[in-house]
DNA sequence: AATGAATGAGACTTCATTCAT
DNA sequence: AATGAATGAAGTCTCATTCAT
């Protein structure tokens, strides 16, 4: 009777942030409930076993496809990839840890691993779509997945292990503008 | 006393391997010996604690510079980054599993997270003095950081998540062309 | 659950004699369980840590004040003391053990030293106080304090080391009337 | 190879000490070997296994009567009493931990507890033998007997648990002419 | 629906002791 | 005679999970 929110959400939101800081094997169950302001039953009353809050919380990713409308800027590749990334951002920060998480229990966990996989891939192709509508014929001939690629990976590190510190935000900015430089 | 090697190292290969499919905190030192053919008291003997264990193999980590002399191409930074990351491969191959290892214990073991972070630093120089050498004067005006810290990352994602599979083989050479075109 | 009382409280009583019998670092904590008839998980369930068990058995000396008028006996200091050392017994049987352990494991332990000297220090006082009541007057210019340690020594001891053997009995009613005869 | 003395020898006083400082379980025998500055197997050479050490330190306690002529003063207890204790505490300070070893280990170890018995009924008996000596028919109507125990407790007390500190020096001489007022 | 006492498997670690050299 | 690598038994403690209430 802590805080806010239903006592299964902070119960998942307490895990979010111990599996990160921690690491999953490293954090007690008992930990997660006292964090959560919950008696330690509750948390196996509403998650049987502990696999089974990883896969709440992978299951909260935020997903679905970014608009492009909302990020292109016509005929301006490094703009509409900046914007990408600032969107992309933006979802990240609202469940902070939960990359970094994934990130880290990729291995063991083979759910995690296919989550992680199919959002690598889904931000892929929307750095690749967002490209070819911003790049528009002048990007015709150019490797456009290999500059997907590289900035999805960017965008990936970024998330998980840099976090956006100043550095990271300065570095990224000048990959952008270099991928973006090569494609024009 | 069984198979081949010291037992110091045989535990050393036994922890490696395990740390890496399992996760640090996954492994019991139990089965470490067991994989590594001792009794359970040796692997204590050599390495009092298990992160005495994660510091040792931190220590074997292959290092030093690659001799530019050796993988630079006059004129073709393509081909020279293509030679620079077969060398890396090779490295790595050493130790297979210890890259991989790294990226996932970064976060929880101070002492991996230095040595990983050192690794990474080291590897992004010497992709920029391979640019630097290979392209000569044609890039002087190019953003080399920002090519190397890209190449570089590729790098790291193929030696510890990818694990050079032939898809990541094709899409590692496009990445280079790609980098060396916008360079050229 | 075996047996009768609390399992918290069986707990504590086979710990006492255990550590009484053996020591406290050749008591496992297995073998306190089994002897409460417990499960092994539950010692440490109730006592995190070996040492909180000690702490707890410490919290349970008996305390406080022995009432004067309940022992003295105006004029006879030999029978005043007597009679404490009586009441004090009394005492002492109600956790037969534990003045014995906390003079084994003073050494080892702060927490344990402190409360054995505390102790040590309030039994002299008391003897004090019983030989000024009932010595009155006429033992104003004599050495009490020094009485008092003497007599409080041969109380240690027969709680700890000699149990009120018969042998000892006897002992104690000779030196307890030694002493009184000095003070006379 | 540190310090003097033959290897067995250091051996000993290591052992004595730590036994002492940390209690004969909590001591392992590798440390008395690290302490020793010998190699660990040479612990186990010497004293097969570990109680053969605490057997050994039994053998050195210091032993055999003290000299009445040396220390009875005609006709003056207190005295002579000062000077029995002088020779003992001098005795004690010849290994100057082992008092303390042997009351603690005494109850775990039954040739422990034979030695320490043995050594105070000894003790109490030198006690009572200066005091009659040094008494001579003055005293020949008192309880010679409580006297004597009395005394032997206080010093056992002061060998084991306050190991003379100067308010126990003080004490002591405080308890002795006490008790050598009350046998005049 | 919710709780917290209870359980037992198993993890890490220490250490006396053995033994080949 | 001396050594230090090697062993395995045992100890303390943690924790996911169950279950009676």
């Amino acid at each position: 009777m802590a805080e806010d929110g239903s006592a299964r959400e902070r119960i998942l939101v307490a895990a979010e942030e111990l599996f990160a800081e921690l690491g999953f094997d490293a954090t007690p169950t008992s930990r997660i409930a006292e964090r959560a302001g919950v008696p330690k039953g509750l948390v196996h009353y509403y998650f049987r076993r502990k696999p089974d809050l990883l896969a709440a919380l992978v299951q909260r990713l935020p997903s679905g496809a970014v608009d492009l409308g909302q990020v292109v800027v016509d005929g301006d590749v490094a703009s509409s990839l900046a914007e990408l990334v600032a969107v992309l951002d933006a979802r990240s920060d609202a469940s902070p840890l939960l990359s970094h998480l994934l990130w880290r229990e990729a291995d063991t966990h083979p759910d995690v691993r296919d989550a992680l996989h199919e959002r690598h891939r889904a931000v892929a192709d929307q750095v690749r779509d967002v490209i070819l509508a911003a790049g528009g014929p002048a990007v015709a001939d150019k490797d456009v997945d290999s500059a997907a690629a590289l900035v999805a990976l960017a965008v990936s590190y970024r998330h998980s292990v840099a976090r956006h510190s100043p550095d990271d935000d300065r570095l990224m900015d000048r990959e952008l503008a270099f991928v973006a430089g090569a494609l024009a």
